[in-house]
RNA sequence: GCGCCCAUAGCUCAACUGGACAGAGCGUUGGACUACGAAUCCAAAGGUUGCAGGUUCGAAUCCUGCUGGGCGCACCA
């Protein structure tokens, strides 16, 4: 909030320069405005100084003395300086923190979310994992990033739909079928040697005997069997898979299958639009995409010599629906072993007149699972994948969740169960919730106190109301130790930590907010008593914390995780 | 061989996308509960940001070349 008065302060000031004709240079400028690491240089600053140098012909420090002399802070700031070789660093005045912290509480978080997906809808793919076994470790991984980034879109008002794309077309899901028949002559005694290339899990084994036990009867013959075995199997992968998912927190609007891209027409459609325009051709028998006429990649397959299509073929068919469908973004979540696909994808969608930059890929690293400090390794072959099922099972929803949104996400995550599990100070999850369940605890203390506190609900906009001494005002000008400002500046930081991590797509950084966040108030909490003598004072402080918990509980929220009251 | 990603404190990771003296947690050492939850706080020690160059007012961040790790490069999915 804040941050964007700064910036039209310094355009302001630089249009103002302009006027008066001490600058020449027409461009208009957009300042990048940053809190700055040390709290001497102020509460932001700017490098605007230095980006104008070059076409300024001046020093910086030029630039930024005349720049900070014609800036009017209408009240904003105690002081602006010019440091360094040319920064601007701008002191917000307490007064304005506070009554930034006023309006909050008066209007609610919601009130000032930045607007910026206002108009604008999004698609995000992800988890996407085939119906062939359930979901592995690396899959929760994204399903949280995905989710997350859809929870953070959605804050700053895009339209957001999440979807999972069924791969139930390929070869993959006959291999699943063919494996279930296998386990199930096994159960009926026949001697089988398992061929590699088959799935060998235990939930084969599974289904096999959920399908004796039910007495479904299979067709005689062996093709007509695994065809059954294997709509039957992915079926009931994907139940499993559904429900892993919705007890990881994570619900899709949609699930797209791919045989729907082909039963509709889409793919042939697709495929005829590209041979039209002449990006397609055919050599040895097979149709070609031609990459190369817009990337540095190889020529790929569309329709292989034996007529099959290719996953590539009905991918972009499905890009393509997706744009049909009036998304103006696409985000794709994939594990980062796909990155070499992004090229022609993207190649794709110019292929078919569309912008390519809507389409935007998040690429999830490994996750590397550590019990005992060791690395658990894991192969879906071999069938002793650590899935997401036992990772829930093991450490909770809480902090699963929390430790995939510890790292960004294209960088390898190290997993350690062990410190997941615990239930102590190491453990940042519960960093975060007990900051909010003390905060509980306090005005659970006030009312027993007899300290007037009417409804601390949702939707109250005076929970104060008659504090103590009876009045119904409270006066925000007693905040102002130095731990009350910092944790107030931290709350309202809030708002350009969600702009930030929505543009860039990073979940991540709410995560690290939060933990911040917490901390300057267990600093605070330490320092000075909230329930005193001062019943005033004992008000204001009720209300800081009543509009932090608000801050917790929504960045909790978007997370996914919960917030107890009590722990 | 070609391409993409990663390398930051003993360990796990940040660093607002080129900003000012590179920050947290864990671990180590020392301190703080007979008033609001010690699952907390305060303090100290810990660094040539893998190496070598370059770009500029300024580089962990961009460019080049190495070293070491991950992953791609199918008429597979």
């Amino acid at each position: 909030m804040i941050r964007k008065k700064i910036a039209e302060l310094i355009r302001e000031a630089y249009k103002g320069c302009k006027d008066k004709g001490i600058f020449i240079y027409d461009a208009d400028i957009e300042p990048i405005v940053e809190i700055p690491r040390e709290s001497d240089f102020g509460d932001y600053s700017t490098n605007i100084a230095f980006i104008l140098a070059p076409k300024l012909r001046k020093s910086p420090r030029d630039i930024a003395n005349v720049l900070a002399e014609h800036i009017d802070s209408k009240g904003l700031c105690e002081k602006i300086d010019v440091a360094g070789k040319g920064f601007i660093n701008f002191h917000i005045k307490d007064t304005v923190w506070r009554s930034g912290l006023k309006d909050l509480f008066e209007k609610g978080i919601d009130a000032f979310m930045p607007h910026i997906g206002e108009g604008r809808r999004v698609l995000i793919e992800f988890v996407s994992a085939n119906p062939t076994g359930p979901l592995h470790i690396g899959h929760g991984r994204g399903a949280v990033v995905g989710d997350v980034l859809a929870n953070i879109l959605s804050s700053v008002k895009y339209d957001v739909s999440r979807e999972y794309y069924i791969n139930d077309a390929g070869r993959q899901i006959a291999t699943l079928g063919e494996s279930t028949y296998l386990r199930l002559l096994e159960i009926k005694g026949e001697k089988i040697d398992f061929p590699d290339g088959l799935y060998k899990g235990e939930y084969i084994k599974d289904i096999a005997a959920m399908l004796i036990q039910m007495g479904i009867e299979i067709p005689d013959k062996r093709d007509d069997a695994i065809r059954f075995l294997s709509q039957f199997s992915s079926n009931i992968v994907m139940e499993g898979i559904k429900k892993d998912l919705l007890d990881f927190g994570v619900v899709f609007d949609s699930y797209f299958r791919e045989t729907e891209l082909y039963q509709s027409g889409m793919v042939d459609d697709t495929i005829e639009g590209l041979r039209s325009r002449g990006i397609a051709y055919e050599k040895d028998g097979a149709l070609w995409f031609k990459t190369g006429l817009f990337e540095k990649d190889e020529d790929r397959v569309l329709i292989k010599s034996d007529g099959e299509k290719t996953y590539f073929a009905s991918d972009i068919a499905y890009h393509r629906n997706k744009i049909k469908r009036g998304y103006d973004t696409l985000i794709d979540i994939w594990g980062s072993d796909h990155h070499g696909y992004i090229p022609r994808l993207k190649a794709s969608l110019e292929a078919l007149g569309e912008d390519r930059e809507r389409l935007k890929v998040i690429l999830i690293q490994f996750v590397t699972l550590l019990k005992d400090g060791k690395p658990i390794g894991m192969s879906t072959r071999a069938g002793q994948f650590t899935t997401l099922r036992e990772v829930l099972d093991e450490v909770g929803r809480d902090a699963a969740r929390f430790f995939f949104l510890m790292r960004k996400s294209d960088a390898h995550l190290e997993f350690d169960l062990d410190l997941a599990k615990k239930t102590s100070n190491e453990n940042p999850v519960y960093y975060v919730q007990y900051a909010n369940a003390r905060i509980e605890s306090i005005f659970r203390n006030a009312r027993e106190q007899g300290i007037l506190i009417k409804g601390i609900t949702e939707g109250t906009q005076q929970p104060f109301e008659g504090v103590a001494s009876g009045k119904t005002d409270i006066n925000i000008g007693l905040l102002k130790l130095r731990e009350e400002m910092d944790l107030i500046k931290g709350i309202i930081h809030f708002y350009d930590v969600i702009e930030g991590s929505a543009k860039s797509l990073e979940p991540h950084r709410l995560t690290f907010y939060l933990i911040d966040l917490v901390g300057r108030f267990h600093s605070y909490y330490n320092k000075a008593r909230i329930l005193n003598e001062n019943s005033e004072l004992t008000a204001a402080r009720l209300m800081l914390l009543y509009v932090l918990q608000k801050v917790i509980k929504y960045g909790l929220k978007i997370l996914g995780v919960s917030a107890p009251d009590k722990m």
